[in-house]
DNA sequence: ATTCAATTGCAACAATGATGCAATAATGTT
DNA sequence: AACATTATTGCATCATTGTTGCAATTGAAT
């Protein structure tokens, strides 16, 4: 199956990411597009995770997604569901160094990415992804290989910095 | 309060690890000794973890270190031992990807350490500290600052590739 | 040996991850 | 528009881990 999204085509397997991307940023689909896309149906929990986390920019909690509507959902409805977005591409969790975790929409080209880095404000909480130019290198020791390097940078972010 | 290794003074609140360093690594000092230069009591429990750390050079989580002897201190003893010995600077708990969690002795001068980096092998799920050279750089968002950064390489150590 | 503060074990609770099962809802078909 | 089928949901439930209070015990200074 194949669709075309500005003039380019992508394979929903091999680019989805990409198509994603697109979407997000361009605002060009719908959440329920994007369900569609990845075979997904248009449920009420995963239209409410992907409008939340749409509308945010930065990562959110499970706490963060139950806020508004505390008894919208089941507790593991929530956890499943965003095991599945998590499966199928659509998010991503991020672990941070207080054992809590985060999610937040695939925005860009995640498939030959190895490095995941997020900035993490020790101060407001808020999560984002850091979409800037990233370096990283590390001395391994013999013999080791690696492939997945995931980074949580701590700090203070611009809003909190000025209070 | 000063005291003396090898020559060198150090103040106990601004090098300690330094002294923790040499110990561990020169094997100069006991359990017992480190204890005592960070005022805490020699407990059977904080003798036992530092033991194990010492004896290992991976990280070791909770369930790691009851392998040995499972009922020998109860789940909370170990749980406050480890914290104790994680604010006195001489462990740190590393926060995995899959959100487990891992402890290690501060084997370096971590004092003016920004960059906390270790490689954690998806197979055997061995976690190492990585001590070589290690360079990072992101670029924040306009105004933000970073304090600390940890990083978390995933791949394979090289006794899992060689089988 | 005594004393005092620190440490430990136990009970208990919260938060989170995870699974089974029956009820319910979403989609393609008639 | 109703139906059938499969996926999804809510509920019950359990495991694991983080955390605290309190009384009993232990370490080490005297």
């Amino acid at each position: 199956m194949f669709f075309c999204v500005k003039n380019i085509e992508y394979s929903q397997n091999s680019c989805t990411f990409v198509v994603q991307y697109q979407l997000t940023c361009c605002c060009i689909m719908t959440v329920e597009e994007i369900l569609h896309a990845h075979d997904l149906k248009n449920t009420g929990c995963r239209k409410y995770i992907l409008g939340e986390l749409l509308k945010s920019e930065a990562a959110m909690s499970e706490n963060e997604l139950k806020e508004s509507y505390p008894d919208l959902f089941d507790r593991v409805t929530l956890y499943r569901t965003l095991k599945t977005l998590e499966d199928r591409g659509i998010i991503h969790r991020i672990v941070l160094n207080d054992n809590t975790v985060k999610y937040a929409l695939n925005r860009h080209h995640h498939e030959d990415d190895k490095l995941h880095s997020h900035f993490h404000c020790e101060k407001c909480d808020e999560v984002l992804c850091l979409d800037g130019v990233t370096h990283f290198d590390a001395e391994l020791p013999k013999g080791f290989i690696s492939k997945e390097v995931f980074v949580v940078v701590e700090g203070l972010c611009a809003d909190c910095i000025k209070k």
